[in-house]
DNA sequence: TGTTGGCACTCTCTTGTTCCGAGTGCTAAT
DNA sequence: ATTAGCACTCGGAACAAGAGAGTGCCAACA
């Protein structure tokens, strides 16, 4: 099924034109890039024989000439040429990368609002922690009525959670829950933690006030709630720039669609995937709504069992190229700064962030 | 400036029916609803005085009546029925606060969400701390490379990190440090805390690893994070559902004023104010960008130096009864349960607070 | 005096028609 | 194989006519 060298040249001249214009291209339109030297005519021929390839359709008789999902899969694939992002560009994301960085948790949400910036199309990123453990437990006794659990997580974060309680403990019995949880938690994956486990702590400890209750309680929420994939959505309304959404229902459902977030985890398929930047168009979509816009998906490793996916949607007329080099150059920055390495992103580097902010007194 | 009681029934009328359809209401059509026993001409005539008096406008001269904001701002304080809501509604929401509580800060964007949901609207939150200080300081010795800062915060949240240091820390270090912490930085609001004060800390604990430096910003950074106002904006997209947005354009430059969320923050003058809700009719509004559309704010107390706001956002032509209506009874719930009492709403005490709603019935 | 029915008038929205231009497909010439 | 020319097609803009909704006003009525 190869095609000649001119057609492709065409059917990438097209495609890009319509990129830049949302309008059918027509022969003349092409003709006058100057990048073939030939007639309007001969284009037309070739344009025809594009069409019945089935890389072009027409929308009636006399219009111009728009890509078929199989023409921009075909150009996605072979013509496009790679976009580089120009050396202000890299130094700005670069700036605002290093601006924001701490724990992923927090990030995600920047990570995606940056994304819809940088592309100007609604953009959604999301984390899933294929598994997550408690490495350390710490109980710490506040008050009579209350204590702080900490846990520090086998990613390295830390949850904390101040319980109060209507009741008195002492502050022994508090010490020895430390003790039994350190032992019999830890390295714990969520599914493992069951009912008797924690009954046999309860008895253990001698807790006849439910406060084993409570920590596995939230031992459990938390691991949960980091294993949860979260996602965040940015920049929905840069949708209604595009003139294939000027109709407010379509625009409307796809919005609502995005909004209800997660549910692009069909595409999560990626997320096993490689470090390469995944484009998916039109019907190669396997969400219904999607069916007629196109996603543009990076993903990477973000340190610590964590798998971590940018996406952004448009429609299938999307500039494809430079998309998918903003996403790329964004996600290999975020790999580095979070993944890779066991140690985590802190510490020294905290210094520097922290005299910036203690002379410049200017937060955010 | 007092108006007829029966212009007051035909003023209540075109607003109510206006919100309806959308659509100019004409003589006619209020003459038909029946509440009002006598013929469209005399309707006509009321209606031609209400419109030179101002209340009233129309659109061109052979269409029906449109209120003016000063039509919808006389129906809002005097015209409108506050609305009630059904019990199924009323327990529905109940049960949806209920589910979710935990602090304030992981809650405000489910508020947000629900807000939006509940009124089919897009709804922001936002909560601004006034006051915040550190009550009590931790730091946990992991190892040689690591320790977790804790604190707890005087409105009882607790925040934590783990630093991972590139050299070695003796425990005893740690705990001359937590100590001089928790003498010297308790109480203290973020502006108190110098560079001479984290200085002098320094030199006090005979910290040559500026130990001191990490932990000071990063109390610095959490108190700072806390009382920074943080805004949620969720369900945009229904925007789109309003005829009045049906033009992208307009839909497009409230949802990016919108999406830019904190500057909701001119109308936050009402963050000080009551428990009331507060309607905010089209010209109204301090903001450009909402000046034909309409805001409905509840604010409401959420414990400790915390105010909290719930705003909805939509055309002038809003359902304000039942948004308002709506928006009294998430804030009086959250208030009661966030707000109020000393002791934080978590462990046993939930449990007793749903009940204490469940059973006893909304106040208004 | 306030209310009512009637009627001419105004203005928008819809539908149908026409016209223009961009772009094609085909054919014949190079 | 490429090109120029030409008739043809089709969508969209522009325009005209008609329908419908609603008004304003006047004259009659309680």
């Amino acid at each position: 099924m190869a095609i000649s060298e001119r057609k492709k040249k065409i059917l990438a001249a097209v495609v890009e034109e319509y990129i830049r214009t949302a309008e059918p291209v027509g022969s003349k339109a092409i003709a006058r890039r100057g990048e073939l030297s030939c007639s309007p005519a001969t284009i037309r021929n070739e344009l025809a024989e594009l069409v019945s390839l089935g890389y072009l359709e027409q929308p009636h008789t006399s219009a111009g000439r728009v890509p078929t999902p199989m023409g921009y899969r075909m150009y996605v694939n072979e013509l496009m040429e790679k976009q580089k992002m120009s050396l202000e560009e890299t130094e700005e994301l670069n700036r605002r990368l290093n601006q924001k960085l701490q724990q992923l948790d927090d990030t995600i949400r920047d990570v995606s609002r940056l994304a819809s910036q940088l592309t100007d199309y609604p953009a959604l990123a999301l984390t899933t922690q294929i598994a997550v453990t408690v490495k350390r437990f710490d109980l710490i006794y506040v008050d009579a009525n209350n204590f702080i659990i900490v846990l520090m997580l086998s990613n390295n974060s830390v949850k904390s959670k101040l319980v109060h309680l209507p009741v008195s403990v002492d502050q022994e019995l508090v010490k020895r829950l430390a003790a039994l949880f350190n032992a019999g938690f830890t390295g714990m994956e969520d599914e493992k933690i069951t009912p008797a486990l924690i009954h046999a702590t309860e008895r253990a400890a001698d807790d006849s006030l439910g406060l084993t209750a409570v920590i596995s309680a939230f031992v459990l929420e938390t691991l949960g709630e980091v294993k949860t994939p979260t996602a965040f959505l940015s920049g929905e309304n840069r949708l209604l720039n595009q003139p294939e959404f000027r109709d407010p229902d379509k625009a409307h459902r796809l919005m609502s669609y995005l909004s209800g977030g997660g549910r692009i985890l069909p595409a999560s398929e990626a997320l096993g995937g490689s470090d390469e930047v995944k484009v998916l168009i039109g019907p190669e979509n396997v969400a219904e709504e999607l069916k007629d816009s196109s996603v543009v998906i990076a993903s990477f490793d973000a340190g610590d069992h964590t798998r971590c996916l940018i996406g952004v949607v448009g429609p299938t007329r999307m500039d494809y190229s430079a998309v998918a080099a903003k996403l790329s150059f964004l996600a290999a920055g975020l790999s580095r700064r979070l993944g890779g390495g066991e140690a985590p992103p802190e510490g020294m580097h905290n210094k520097l962030i922290i005299k910036e902010i203690d002379d410049g007194h200017e937060r955010r």
